[in-house]
DNA sequence: TGCCCCCTGCAG
DNA sequence: CTGCAGGGGGCA
């Protein structure tokens, strides 16, 4: 799934039912979903639900802290003791999961309270490590992480020097590395270029410091927006709720290949850069 | 610092 | 059938 949006969206997701309960029973469907004693879970309470970039962290008593990565196609589902009408819902057409669990997942931790959080995930390149306080501020993936985008680490000055740092990789990959800043993935790094009117695959080189401010801009503009749409569900994403997100009609360029540019009526286009499918308008964002 | 790979499913 | 998919680790 997901990049900083989603994940932000099923934060506040867990945030509002999953706090104050306690969990009685973990079930573990596939092994290499979950990393540590699934015993240190049981009766654990959850006190906050966190993220750091496409990182979610839900934190418990006795400094106990899952650490989830989502990665492609992991989900998490909050399932209500009842199943009933979900809380402030969605229309139900809006469900992409129906039944759980599903064929797909790979975590089931039953809490106190009658109600279930499903960790599902079709890939299984997603996981959830169970960290104590001290492997937690240990932990590679955690401490090389670069700022929020909304941090005031990530200035001009630091996104500019990343650039004439690898001045000869594509700004696109810049953005994608989440040791520059956090949570930018394929969806959101090709819409901010297309708002800045920058070609994906220019070298990070050749970027005017000029350009940077109203890129980091756009960055947090279109992080913003795809939080207030509940994220993007272009193939599996669906929230804590298993509901899915509406910011797939407000993308201009994931995706759109082959349909007119929202702004000028080109006809997009997708290449390859950094590895992963590119969408761009060769007229707005000129063409290399 | 790019590229293959992990894995499963779906579209072409 | 081949290629591709919201990510990132490990390897030249």
């Amino acid at each position: 799934m997901p990049e900083l949006p989603e994940v932000e969206t099923v934060r506040r997701g867990l945030q509002r039912v999953l706090v104050g309960q306690r969990v009685s029973k973990t079930k573990v469907l596939l092994e290499r979903a979950l990393e540590g004693d699934p015993k240190w879970l049981k009766g654990r309470e959850v006190q906050d639900i966190g993220r750091r970039g496409k990182a979610l962290l839900i934190e418990m008593d006795q400094g106990l802290t899952a650490l989830v990565h989502l990665r492609m196609t992991g989900q998490l589902i909050f399932l209500p003791k009842d199943g009933g009408p979900r809380e402030g819902g969605g229309h139900p057409s809006d469900a992409l999961v129906h039944k759980l669990p599903s064929k797909h997942t790979r975590v089931i931790l039953s809490l106190e309270s009658g109600d279930q959080l499903f960790f599902n995930d079709q890939r299984t390149f997603g996981s959830i490590k169970l960290l104590d306080e001290a492997h937690l501020a240990l932990d590679s993936f955690l401490s090389k992480l670069g700022p929020e985008p909304w941090s005031p680490e990530f200035s001009v000055d630091a996104l500019y020097c990343a650039c004439q740092r690898r001045s000869r990789s594509s700004i696109k990959s810049i953005l994608l590395d989440q040791e520059v800043v956090a949570g930018i993935g394929n969806i959101y790094a090709d819409e901010s270029l297309f708002l800045t009117k920058i070609h994906p695959a220019t070298p990070a080189g050749q970027i005017a410091k000029k350009q940077i401010k109203p890129l980091i801009g756009k960055i947090r503009e279109v992080l913003e927006r795809g939080i207030e749409y509940g994220g993007v569900s272009a193939r599996d994403y669906v929230n804590a709720e298993g509901l899915r997100g509406r910011m797939q009609e407000q993308l201009y360029v994931y995706g759109r290949d082959g349909m007119p540019c929202k702004v000028c009526g080109t006809v997009l286009e997708k290449t390859r850069t950094a590895g992963r499918g590119t969408h761009f308008c060769p007229k707005c964002q000129g063409s290399l």
